[in-house]
RNA sequence: GCCGCUGUGGCGGAAUGGCAGACGCACCUGACUCAAAAUCAGGCGUAGCAAUACGUGCCGGUUCGAGUCCGGCCAGCGGUACCA
């Protein structure tokens, strides 16, 4: 019989159905094991998508096989701007085209065979399911977590809209490319910072990779320093600094304030006035990317002299936008000699230049700034401590004086969340004249999101959801009176922060989560996702579940255990996408070859972790070896075991296993083909395998290739389905040979090979290997003689 | 600039410090066929008829032995970027 991949495809597909393979019992142990679901777009799936569903799946399929029930869903992160953008192109609602594309979503998703659990399905843009991400707002709003406030932001003037410092990839908008630009505007925002400390603390005890742990704790940027006061000479300001070198101190020349520092307009002389103004002015036009791009120092003198604590010596005050307003205090104490980009400011504005600190203990001649640590001079007291000693003992010298005190800063900002755009969540808040900003009560919830005439961004910092009247005036949820709804919407992250949370009850209507599903499921053992999300979702996602472990909702504090990303599938050595035409659709190749085949080939292809150029030849490859597993096991003459036979079937085990755990997914496709071949050879010498062994093979590539394995499974006879075994267990013993094969090298160098007893000793292997070697041997003086046991003999002879 | 990852045949890639190139693709030869496809048998790093020599980005080191460990470079990719 040939293999009809088809056929069993369809057969098997109609027999899960009516019988399920992942079903609870009393003795099962939970499972979840999670994709990042995916935005469902017009463009559909590509193989690319396969990789990470199908890599899911094997490692649900494998824990099925490990007595797991597991829970493996999917489901759609569905607001977000393709859709709104194609509304308002073709006019039609965006939940019309999500609904669409849904559909088609759910239809290739079918062909990958994967376990999904169908009845948990989650959309995003669901009335019943962004009831609580609008829930998980008020709370943060109730617990002062959300804020409004009126600031320069982000803006994407292509999108119209604000974005959060994480969207925006160097200086680009992360959806469409467009330069950001600043826009002043009124904002909510949420706190992330305040969870700075236990967001990079916690990074600690999760399996994630390395990569994405070092990508998150720099995003977060804790660095620890001083803040120091000085006080502004003629004037009863103070201007607080924040720095990192507190060392430098006694170095500081000058003193640089963003242009955007509040203090700036109380400090400046009349005299300076308007260059100042000036200059705020243009640094305000000034597009991000410009500052950035942009090293050449600029800035204007404010006509005032700042006092260093230290040694009362007078600093001039200028502004300038290398530093930046949101970090630190906005403003920076000067040390040339010691930092780069203020004795670049120095140089162009012939400003002095101290040295405090220096390698000899001499003060040098320096053409560029001394950024190592070294010998203080110059420096009063402290005068011949080393730097790094300084670090801590002038910050000690300044709290005990009430100038400065200790801190610790992140780079971490706070999260802009509103979004001036239609399709997304509103934000449920009412703002009133009396009262002020209002959470709506909780029973109101879900704010629905009203159907309007024109999705078009305004492009004033308003949404469409602005102009329809009937929906904005409202009344006050505490006194009754007029009031008008929030316009704003919420950004995509904020459905996709939780909804790993829902996917255990999706249909529970009086909370989030029910206790019970949550300490059943929860916290995800495994999360499989592109790297793209790194500091994006996967930042966001801790943050909240931290939040509602600390409001009692959940009582783990890191959402997923153990995460996995997936390399890229490339085309052409580029990630497919429909503008390079370079996308390979997984239809064809399911039809030709079906999906067992394709499923392994997407393993097959790459390291898990790396990106992997697709070659369409290479699937036949994986095509041709289940056929010759197919008539391994169809054409089979069952025969006894041998011990050889035996022998091969634990090694076999281990092997695959082994790289299984290690998640070495390619080589162990590989070992697949290896015994495979293997046993087809001895299959034709002696005519035929016993049946142990095939039985072993079927359940071992069911992970992979479930349809076929069913079907073989079926074929030799036995009843219920492959997934109903536990994944085979090898025995050590077993797995040795009484014959060995050692390499032999003289002076390093390969000089061939013998056979000898596994148990065999030293010196016998070693008389042995010197005879097989004699002839090379020869007129030679052996100075030393190594065997590592069971591997290799090694001869130094000069 | 700083941080991280990756460099192995024509290609994708294997190798707990111990036989470099497993497995697969492509290619070549042969069998079967009227022929082709499929399948089967064999070959396939470079040079050489061969014995053999040389080969894992480059230079050096440790070691009996290095693709693997250490030091110094180079290239590609990713993150970040005037963060004081």
């Amino acid at each position: 019989m040939k293999y009809e991949h088809k056929q069993i495809e369809k057969k098997w597909r109609a027999n899960w159905e009516k019988s399920p393979i992942n079903v609870e019992t009393p003795d099962k142990k939970p499972y979840y094991c999670l994709d990042m679901f995916p935005y469902p777009s017009g463009n559909g799936l590509h193989v690319g998508h396969w990789r990470g569903y199908v890599l899911s799946d094997v490692w649900s399929r494998y824990q099925i096989l490990h007595g797991y029930h597991v829970l493996h869903p999917m489901g759609w992160d569905a607001f977000g701007l393709p859709a709104e953008n194609y509304a308002i192109q073709k006019k039609v609602h965006p939940a019309i085209a999500t609904a669409e594309n849904v559909a088609n979503f759910k239809r290739q998703l079918h062909d990958i065979s994967a376990i999904y659990d169908w009845d948990k399905e989650v959309n995003t843009t669901d009335p019943n399911y962004y009831k609580w991400t609008q829930w998980i707002f008020l709370k943060m709003f109730e617990k002062g977590l959300a804020y409004e406030k009126e600031m320069p932001i982000n803006w994407c003037p292509s999108c119209k809209t604000g974005l959060a410092n994480e969207e925006v990839k160097e200086g680009a908008c992360d959806r469409c490319g467009s330069t950001v630009t600043k826009k002043n505007l009124r904002q909510w925002m949420l706190k992330i910072t305040a969870y700075a400390e236990r967001l990079l603390n916690d990074l600690e005890g999760l399996e994630w990779p390395e990569k994405v742990k070092k990508m998150q704790s720099d995003w977060i940027g804790k660095s620890y320093g001083a803040e120091i006061d000085f006080e502004i000479e003629g004037t009863d300001k103070k201007v607080k600094v924040f720095t990192t070198r507190p060392d430098t101190l006694y170095g500081a020349t000058f003193m640089v304030l963003a242009p955007e520092h509040e203090l700036v307009m109380d400090i400046v002389t009349d005299q300076q006035k308007v260059q100042a103004e000036k200059y705020i002015f243009d640094a305000s036009t000034r597009s991000s990317v410009d500052r950035m791009a942009d090293k050449d120092k600029t800035g204007v003198f404010l006509g005032r002299y700042a006092v260093n604590p230290l040694n009362g010596e007078k600093l001039p005050v200028w502004i300038s936008d290398y530093v930046l307003a949101d970090y630190g205090t906005g403003a920076i104490m000067c040390v040339p000699a010691h930092d780069e980009r203020d004795f670049a400011f120095a140089k162009k504005f012939d400003l002095k230049i101290t040295q405090v600190i220096s390698k000899t203990g001499e003060l040098e001649d320096l053409e560029e700034a001394f950024v190592e640590e070294g010998i203080m001079i110059n420096s009063g007291t402290f005068n011949g401590m080393k730097s790094s000693e300084a670090k801590a003992a002038i910050p000690d010298y300044l709290e005990k004086q009430g100038i400065g005190t200790k801190t610790v800063n992140y780079k971490l900002r706070d999260w802009v969340f509103s979004r001036q755009r239609y399709w997304g969540e509103p934000i449920p808040v009412v703002h009133c004249k009396d009262c002020g900003v209002v959470g709506v009560k909780e029973e109101e919830l879900p704010i629905t999101l009203p159907d309007v005439e024109s999705y078009e961004p305004t492009g004033t910092g308003e949404s469409p959801l602005a102009a329809i009247d009937e929906w904005v005036n409202t009344t006050c949820p505490k006194c009754g009176g007029p009031a008008k709804r929030e316009t704003n919407t919420m950004p995509q992250w904020a459905g996709s922060s939780w909804y790993f949370l829902r996917y255990p009850n999706p249909h529970n209507d009086k909370e989030l989560i029910s206790k019970e599903d949550m300490k059943k499921w929860l916290p995800v053992d495994m999360y499989v996702g592109g790297i793209e999300h790194a500091v994006l979702h996967l930042l966001y996602a801790r943050f909240y579940t931290k939040f509602l472990y600390d409001i009692g909702t959940v009582d783990f504090e890191e959402p997923f255990t153990r995460l996995f990303n997936q390399g890229m599938v490339t085309k052409n050595g580029a990630k497919m996408s429909k503008s390079k035409g370079n996308v390979v659709s997984p239809d064809e190749l399911v039809e030709k070859y079906g999906c067992d085949s394709l499923r392994m080939y997407e393993l097959f292809i790459g390291p898990p972790e790396l990106d992997s150029e697709w070659d369409d030849r290479g699937i036949e490859g994986v095509y041709r070896f289940l056929n010759k597993v197919w008539k391994l096991i169809d054409e089979n003459k069952e025969a006894d075991a041998t011990r050889e036979m035996e022998r091969l079937r634990h090694k076999m085990i281990h092997d695959i296993t082994l790289r299984m755990e290690s998640f070495n997914l390619n080589t162990v496709v590989s070992g697949f083909m290896e015994y495979t071949n293997k046993f087809l050879d001895i299959q034709k010498q002696a005519g035929g395998i016993d049946k142990e062994t095939i039985k072993t093979l079927i359940i071992l590539l069911a992970p992979f290739t479930p349809h076929i394995s069913e079907e073989l499974w079926e074929s030799v006879g036995e009843a219920g389905s492959v997934f109903a075994n536990e994944w085979p267990v090898f025995d050590e013993e077993k797995m040795k040979d009484d014959e060995i094969e050692i390499a032999i090298q003289i002076s390093g160098k390969m000089a061939g090979k013998i056979k000898v007893a596994a148990d065999e000793d030293e010196a016998s292997v070693l008389a042995k290997a010197k005879a097989a070697a004699a002839a090379r041997l020869e007129g030679k003086e052996i100075v030393k003689e190594i065997y590592v046991k069971g591997r290799i003999v090694n001869i130094v002879a000069k």
